[in-house]
DNA sequence: TACCAGGTCCTCG
DNA sequence: CGAGGACATGGT
């Protein structure tokens, strides 16, 4: 049986430094030949270089210095819920084109034109109420704790988590689909939410860094190997101690 | 064509 | 509590 502390090394030996949140970098210098430029060109056909330079995201791989980027990692935590991160790069795309950003505007723009921009990340009638929420909130208070924030009409506890650490740096693990896939592939026990954090929190160092990290290589994995339904187990790392490596083929 | 994607809310037993 | 449905777009 595999303990989280040892499926942790295996993951990095094989993915390598992940370096999350994927912040977009929007704003701040960066070059030309960006290996991004092809999937700007993909969402926008007539685009040019220029605009994709200034307004089009990619993965900055550092922590956030900013509130305009600690409010990027928020809206980005509403916005990739149940929805791929590619359709929420186009919606922070527009946002940004748009100046919105920033949690006072998203408080004061219309709703219904809210919804049109964020259209590509899907479930926009909701998730255009979940910004306002979480832009009342946080300009509201700068000090708070985790029950303060899963109180936000439209943040559950993996929202409220990936928020906590990766914009705040607060220490608490984001426990999301992939990880109760791998989890219980590998034949763990632990099938709800709070408890499966608790297993990481009291088996892993728990620095936020190795938090960041271990969750992002989870995402990783479950993108690449540990798929939903035909799992790669011929090539994966940590097939050696998950008790399903033989159940697919 | 279906299924899947870094969930959450609401309702009902 | 836990299960089941609604919410919506884009990629494969």
């Amino acid at each position: 049986m595999a303990s989280v502390k040892s499926i942790y090394g295996y993951l990095y030996d094989s993915y390598g430094t992940q370096g999350w949140w994927p912040l977009s970098g929007l704003g701040m210098p960066v070059n030309k030949d960006d290996k991004d430029w092809p999937n700007y060109l993909k969402a926008n056909p007539k685009g040019n270089k220029d605009d994709f330079i200034k307004n089009w995201p990619r993965h900055l791989g550092i922590a956030p210095k900013s509130w305009k980027q600690r409010f990027e990692i928020i809206v980005g935590a509403i916005l990739t819920q149940n929805t791929s991160w590619s359709n929420v790069e186009k919606a922070i795309y527009t946002l940004n084109k748009n100046k919105l950003i920033d949690a006072e505007k998203i408080k004061k723009v219309d709703q219904k034109k809210l919804g049109g921009l964020i259209m590509p990340a899907g479930y926009f009638n909701q998730k255009s109420r979940k910004l306002k929420e979480c832009a009342e909130f946080f300009s509201k208070n700068k000090d708070f704790d985790r029950e303060e924030v899963l109180k936000i009409w439209g943040v559950g506890p993996e929202t409220a988590d990936s928020i906590l650490l990766y914009a705040f740096g607060k220490p608490y693990f984001v426990v999301d689909a992939y990880t109760k896939r791998i989890l219980g592939r590998a034949g763990f026990k632990e099938k709800s939410y709070d408890d499966i954090q608790r297993l990481f929190m009291a088996n892993v160092d728990d620095s936020v860094d190795m938090y960041k990290e271990y969750h992002a290589l989870i995402v990783e994995h479950g993108k690449s190997v540990c798929l939903k339904s035909r799992p790669r187990c011929g090539s994966c790392p940590i097939a050696e101690v998950c008790k399903s490596r033989d159940s697919f083929k």
